[in-house]
DNA sequence: ATAAATAATGAATGCGTATGCAAACATGTT
DNA sequence: AACATGTTTGCATACGCATTCATTATTTAT
């Protein structure tokens, strides 16, 4: 039974329903000005062949795709952007865009890749994890597409970006460290050209300096594996370490593996780790993770709407946001006298830990 | 110095390079019959003028959006398809297609996503992790769109699928643990109504009742938390299982933190524990894991090529793949004399474990 | 040199929709 | 009944490119 009508357009409804083609479209465009009546006639005769609106044609014609690039780097190294993704999307999912992916590695240079997006006219381009040249920053400037970085601080101010507040959060790893009385510190890094780990790092030395301390850096690649080793480097140091702050979560992982499985060191008693995201896998009681928790939904919030307003009214100027991370207080770092795991301390609020195991 | 030019068309590009319009077109077209000469100045005019094809009307005069359609879920709480995404996501950037990704939950119904999809025209659709309603097979089926489900399998014959054999994989499973010299079976499930939970299910019970034996059956919800409460469930029975075969690794993994964390038990002493996928994770030192591989790259490889081939000839028709999986050796169930940690046993081969950590 | 074959070109048209415009219609007012 | 107001409707056109077809330029064969 199954009668195989071949793809209609809206002429085809228009002839079926006896109304012209303006009528079909205006049927399937909400707040267009058309009876009830014939909306009705429409739909009945659109259903009857199967019709399906092209949104490639209505593209065209209205200048507008409904597509939001997103380009994004990490999604296997770190549980982070799939998190992040996955709310990305279903923002933009919910807000009717539609999204256009792009998954690179994060050396790869986007100048090969956001022309595919531009080619395809996206309405705009997120970035994560992945910078942009000021090259194509002025490209997408000329051509009238917004572009929102997320987790990187922005190099020139055509675009809007949407960071965690990297450097007071290294801050915070250095206090509570300090606090809870350590004396070697370390900072895993991530790489040496992303401005997260550039930040982290930052905050981290700065506050240690104000005590006269300074940590040992070693470079962990944003990686498990990377971290890992960089915590063996780091325990053949003469003065090893008691206090080590990893550039994210998937390193704090790395090294806490390294510090127990291969250095036969004991967390928190040994050493001390602090994280910084607040991936799940953090919550999980073979790691009870200290770190900084970005707020995911908060800084994916701003940064969908401001890049939907900037693309519904050109008048509004790129924005650079900074939202204040909380520090998680599990188990991986030693307590402060007064201080007791469980608990997040926000530089805005003190709330209880509320999330997962 | 930065020349505010508009976005130019191809018709302005002729303009400028003194030709027509479907000459600029052929310039861009690989394989159109033009001279080099004309081609030259063309791309000279087109450089000027900051031109670059719009895809779009591209899409809507060739009638092929080159886009696929990607639906996956489970891209956080399952650190398998963040892989599968990104290594689908590549190759088909590769073999120049773009994306169109949805991201849903797996209890989402994907009859209000799909007409999303055909709404772009898209070229082919991808799934992941999600089923595809008869109705909805129909309808792709006579939009001529080919189907393609990844991990899952099929329910009727309008879609080609890629999966690993579950059911062996399963098999696989019960022989370790029976071969080891264990008493008590159970199996964590994913859902009551996941292909791939049910297969894995059926497998090991298959096996297991050729020996008279039986599992005992626990709901682990496909996530860390669900396996985790299992778990612990499951140690309350009067006979606790000694050898615990897990829908997938993020499962086991969670099976793992309760039996140690929450109910003091030595893995493997007291509980075998096996999973399923060789997510990285199951490789770190803190997990360990004995599990079925899933040879990601292989399978992906074989369900991007049939799509794209099933694009570009309608003559072909949808396939069904299994591809076996390889029993990873690693420490987190306890191994028959003879087998020693750190090998990979194929139904295939035999080769040595060269992944990771 | 000429005929025959081949390559390159431009004019015209189509892809499927949205929308400005003017005409047609409905509704309410006096 | 005549008018003003507001709502619906269809016509015509634009969106930007690919492609067919007929024409012209170029090459090759004889």
């Amino acid at each position: 039974m199954a009668e195989r009508k071949a793809n209609a357009n809206s002429t085809q409804v228009a002839k079926l329903a006896g109304v012209s083609q303006s009528a079909v479209s205006r049927a399937f465009t909400p707040g267009a000005s058309i009876a009830e009546s014939t909306r009705r006639k429409v739909l009945q005769a659109a259903r009857k062949l199967g019709y399906q609106p092209n949104a490639i044609a209505r593209s065209l014609s209205t200048k507008r795709s409904k597509m939001i690039g997103i380009v994004i780097a990490n999604v296997t190294t770190n549980p982070f952007y799939p998190e992040v993704l996955d709310a990305l999307s279903r923002q933009f999912q919910q807000r009717g865009q539609r999204v256009m992916l792009f998954v690179v590695t994060r050396d790869q240079n986007l100048d090969d890749i956001l022309p595919q997006l531009l080619e395809y006219r996206v309405d705009g381009i997120l970035l994560t994890a992945a910078t942009l040249s000021s090259a194509m920053a002025h490209e997408c400037a000329r051509l009238g597409v917004p572009v929102t970085l997320f987790n990187r601080s922005v190099p020139d101010a055509h675009a809007s970006s949407f960071c965690c507040d990297n450097i007071e959060g290294g801050r915070m790893a250095a206090r509570l460290f300090m606090k809870s009385g350590h004396h070697q510190f370390a900072f895993v890094a991530g790489s040496h050209d992303t401005s997260t780990s550039l930040e982290r790092e930052r905050g981290f030395r700065e506050e240690l300096k104000q005590h006269g301390l300074e940590p040992f850096i070693e470079m962990g690649k944003f990686s498990y594996q990377g971290a890992f080793e960089a915590a063996r480097r780091l325990m053949q140091l003469p003065k090893s370490p008691d206090a080590v702050f990893c550039a994210n979560d998937i390193m704090a992982i790395g090294v806490l593996d390294a510090l127990r499985h291969a250095e036969q060191k004991k967390v928190p008693e040994d050493v001390s780790v602090i994280g910084f995201d607040d991936i799940p896998m953090a919550a999980w009681p073979s790691y009870n993770l200290t770190t900084i928790r970005q707020p995911i939904e908060r800084m994916i919030d701003s940064a969908v709407n401001d890049l939907l307003d900037r693309i519904n009214q050109d008048t509004i100027y790129p924005k650079q946001e900074l939202v204040p991370g909380d520090l998680v207080v599990r188990s991986s770092a030693k307590l402060p006298s007064g201080l007791s795991s469980g608990w997040v301390i926000s530089t805005i609020e003190n709330r209880p830990e509320n999330r997962n195991v």
